[in-house]
DNA sequence: ATGACATATGAGATATGA
């Protein structure tokens, strides 16, 4: 079982892309992330046509999160618990079926966090605590879990071109590293540094400015975190670089999986 | 360096991203 995490950045600007770059993957779930649409205007007719089902937490403008599979999950939990004041659509868990048994797959779209002197960093921090607290409760069931997103987590140096770069960001801050590094501490997998632990050059985002895509200058932030039960399975990790140079590209390419 | 790019909103300029 192929699974994909994506920050599309934009489903509408970029429904083509993924209809394509899904032909080509032919994963059997993709996790999206800032699909910056509302649910009713998600474009589910489309990946239908494809044969799979969509799931969709959606707002307006800003966020939002999509699970797309070729099987109808069995459930779906939409916006992350933990804060009943929270608006913001960043999280969506779903059950899916698969040949050995079931899947439980959550897409994340973990706060940027900019600038780091702000409510924006607290809000990260909060969320990601949020997150850490939910996690230990899914991870207590002992099912195939796969935690996917964009987390805005530059997890170490060897995840960027130029660490020294990132050294004030929200994104490489060592309250930011130290609460993803606890979030791993529970017992989960980084499925890339699992089956790469030192390879450098691993990127899965290149910022549209500055040429950052000719030069590679890359940065690792989206990842995809696997309960020991998932991580048992773990046959492949794979990033599709390729499709950031494809027209009209996001910002951020696919990170996949295959469980088996 | 607060800029470069890209997207959404809404119809010009601003907010957000990482």
């Amino acid at each position: 079982m192929l699974i994909a995490t994506w920050n599309i950045n934009s489903v509408k600007a970029r429904v083509e892309t993924a209809l394509a770059w899904i032909k080509e993957a032919k994963p059997d779930v993709v996790c999206l992330q800032e699909i910056k649409c509302e649910s009713e205007a998600f474009p589910s007719a489309a990946f239908e046509e494809l044969g799979y089902s969509a799931s969709v937490h959606g707002q307006k403008t800003y966020n939002g999160v999509a699970i797309l599979s070729k099987r109808r999950p069995d459930e779906v939990r939409r916006g992350l618990p933990g804060d009943t004041g929270d608006s913001q659509a960043r999280y969506i868990e779903a059950v899916i079926p698969a040949d050995w048994g079931v899947v439980r797959v959550a897409s994340i779209y973990l706060p940027n966090g900019n600038p780091p002197a702000t409510e924006k960093f607290a809000y990260k921090l909060a969320w990601m605590d949020r997150l850490t607290a939910h996690a230990k409760d899914l991870l207590a069931h002992e099912e195939v879990l796969v935690l996917a997103g964009d987390y805005n987590v530059i997890p170490s140096a060897r995840d960027a071109k130029h660490p020294e770069a990132w050294a004030g960001d929200a994104l490489f801050l060592p309250e930011t590293r130290a609460r993803f590094r606890h979030l791993l501490n529970l017992g989960l997998s980084d499925a890339v540094r699992a089956t790469a632990p030192d390879r450098p050059g691993l990127y899965t985002f290149w910022d549209y400015q500055a040429g950052a895509w000719q030069k590679d200058n890359g940065i690792r932030i989206d990842h995809l975190l696997l309960s020991p039960q998932a991580a048992d399975r773990l046959t492949e990790t794979r990033l599709d670089r390729h499709v950031r140079g494809w027209e009209k590209p996001s910002d951020h390419v696919p990170a996949l999986v295959r469980l088996s």
